[in-house]
DNA sequence: GTTTTTGCAAACCATTTGCAGTTAG
DNA sequence: CTAACTGCAAATGGTTTGCAAAAAC
């Protein structure tokens, strides 16, 4: 398991992916990021989940900034999306967690988590195979 | 690759998926399975497409109806559903077609399906372990 | 004849967007 | 100061649903 950042970490994390990207670190991204890390790295958040979160915690934020936040940060690697077959399309914190798949039940939707070196080798092949990346 | 299957076929495979379910074979249910063979066996559809290609070919069904039927197909294991990251739901005819997986390019969101033994394999032995089936 | 299915239009709801005001650099 | 960012409310768009008419069995 990845040790959470502390909160010191959280804003060079953010300086260092954000203007990167030529991007502003802002009061509301630091909030959202720290809500997130406060969920869990590897957890599954709905954008409306982490909105509540940061009104919780920290300061209040407007819903679609959640959503442009959760955008930005699957861009500059923060995050990974996900869209599962049943709900909402939910956000995952990428930081210091190594690649998984996933196993979900068609019944309950549970979802389990599981690394395997094999098949991420095997995925690469293919990949390589079709020229993807 | 499968064969397509005939009128005769479609009709009959319709009754042995549907009045198992307790359900009905309709002129639009069969209008709906002849356009997804028409489109092709493991060729990605969604709801809409199928709804014009319908439309086209056959006689004129609702929305509304395209998106139950194709519920009712993957109900009855006609059809699998699939949310990719981008886009719509998009169903594909199973009938005769071997289980595989999806590599999605994540720029220009081209699919290509693969087959692989091995992952397969792995998938289960995960599976069993997490008493999924 | 009873139950299921259909088409239509309206409802839904997660997500996106336009815009005017605010904030970061 | 200027460009980037935010909140709000309205718009969007894929999907679902209520209901009365039509079809299946």
């Amino acid at each position: 398991m990845a040790k959470k950042p502390t909160v010191q970490d959280e804003e060079s994390l953010l300086h260092t992916h954000l203007t990167a990207h030529h991007l502003n670190v802002t009061k509301e991204r630091i909030a959202i990021l720290r809500s997130l890390i406060h969920l869990g790295s590897g957890r599954h958040v709905t954008a409306e989940e982490l909105y509540q979160e940061v009104k919780r915690h920290s300061s209040r934020i407007g819903l679609a900034t959640a959503y442009r936040t959760l955008h930005l940060f699957c861009e500059v690697g923060l995050t990974d999306r996900h869209r599962f077959e049943e709900g909402q399309t939910c956000y995952e914190l990428t930081y210091n967690i190594p690649h998984h798949d996933h196993l979900i039940c068609t019944e309950c939707h549970q979802i389990i988590e599981f690394e395997n070196k094999a098949i991420e080798k095997l995925q690469e092949q293919i990949a390589k195979k079709h020229h993807f990346v």
